[in-house]
DNA sequence: GTCTATAGTGGGATAGAC
DNA sequence: GTCTATCCCACTATAGAC
């Protein structure tokens, strides 16, 4: 029932609507009854789509992760491989500036791995992340928890105004990556 | 109106009970009947202590806040300065995992800084993580990220089974702080 | 001044019938 | 897709007890 979400099916426009929804007034503000005014249906109707918000998010959430992993590939392409950790988390930070309400939707709570589409949406941002490290599972995971806290100051202005955050990227990856 | 709330009063108590909700049934499950129920009065009542919700997650987030610095502080004391990083952020680590709900909440959303006592409750911290690093600002952010991540993939599951937490933490730590 | 209650508002998700 | 209806939520107004 809930499965067919491809491109230009009806599910898809709801799920564009509530991702534009979510990045103009957050995650309280992502409120079925204002998604359905701006699709000029009903709330009740939007279950036609998704079996329930939770549902509506997953579905968003599992967008995102493709997204991200999409972001990090073609940041990458034919750079040498020393420079990819660089670029790659580069890009990570770039999306997530773009994207921030949908970032934290993916990071604020534990992945619902009860839904498929979460689980294959999952594999291909670990996979590059996993790239970005050449393959070091330790090295890849240090990378990402700075990453993702990186971002997570950015957004949540936790970091005092003076600071320079590009040199803090830079210098921070290279020193999680440098071999001893 | 809703300055007095030194401990033993009662908008404290119903502080307590509001962090013992919100970390048996995470955010969503912070309920204001729910919390009254458990306080055996009305739910209308909570607003004699607290202007809203908002209000009251803000007292939490502001205990949450000293009680984090206070634990780092506790962690250091007698230890030579080289080995502060590695046992103030186990302490952060530690403190997290106890407190998985409120740590969330602290880092979910951009702090309330029109709160005079979420805005007082946040510099302790920023001290300790200043402290942690000698000194040296970038290399403090950058360990606050790497620190906040961690915490973050481990509590919401995001790391491989497999991988070795404490390592990951030990080596990350050292390379961010080590002088080039 | 402090704590509480009753009654009610408006808005949420969602089920069921059409 | 629609409707109506239910039950949940945070929150307000007001007032009474100590």
């Amino acid at each position: 029932m809930h499965e067919a979400r491809g491109l230009g099916s009806r599910a898809d426009e709801v799920l564009q609507a509530a991702r534009q929804l979510l990045e103009e007034r957050g995650h309280d503000g992502l409120r079925m009854r204002l998604l359905a005014d701006r699709l000029g249906i009903k709330a009740p109707s939007l279950y036609a789509h998704f079996a329930g918000k939770r549902d509506m998010e997953n579905a968003l959430i599992a967008v995102g992760l493709l997204e991200q992993a999409q972001a990090a590939a073609d940041a990458l392409g034919d750079t040498p491989p020393e420079e990819d950790v660089a670029r790659m988390w580069a890009a990570y930070r770039a999306w997530a500036l773009r994207n921030p309400a949908l970032h934290q939707l993916i990071g604020a709570r534990a992945l619902d791995r009860d839904d498929p589409a979460i689980v294959a949406a999952e594999r291909p941002g670990r996979a590059m992340v996993l790239r970005s490290a050449r393959g070091d599972r330790p090295t890849a995971t240090a990378c990402w928890a700075f990453a993702y806290g990186m971002v997570a100051l950015e957004l949540n202005e936790r970091v005092p105004p003076g600071a320079d955050l590009d040199a803090i990227w830079r210098a921070g990856l290279a020193r999680i990556v440098r071999e001893d």
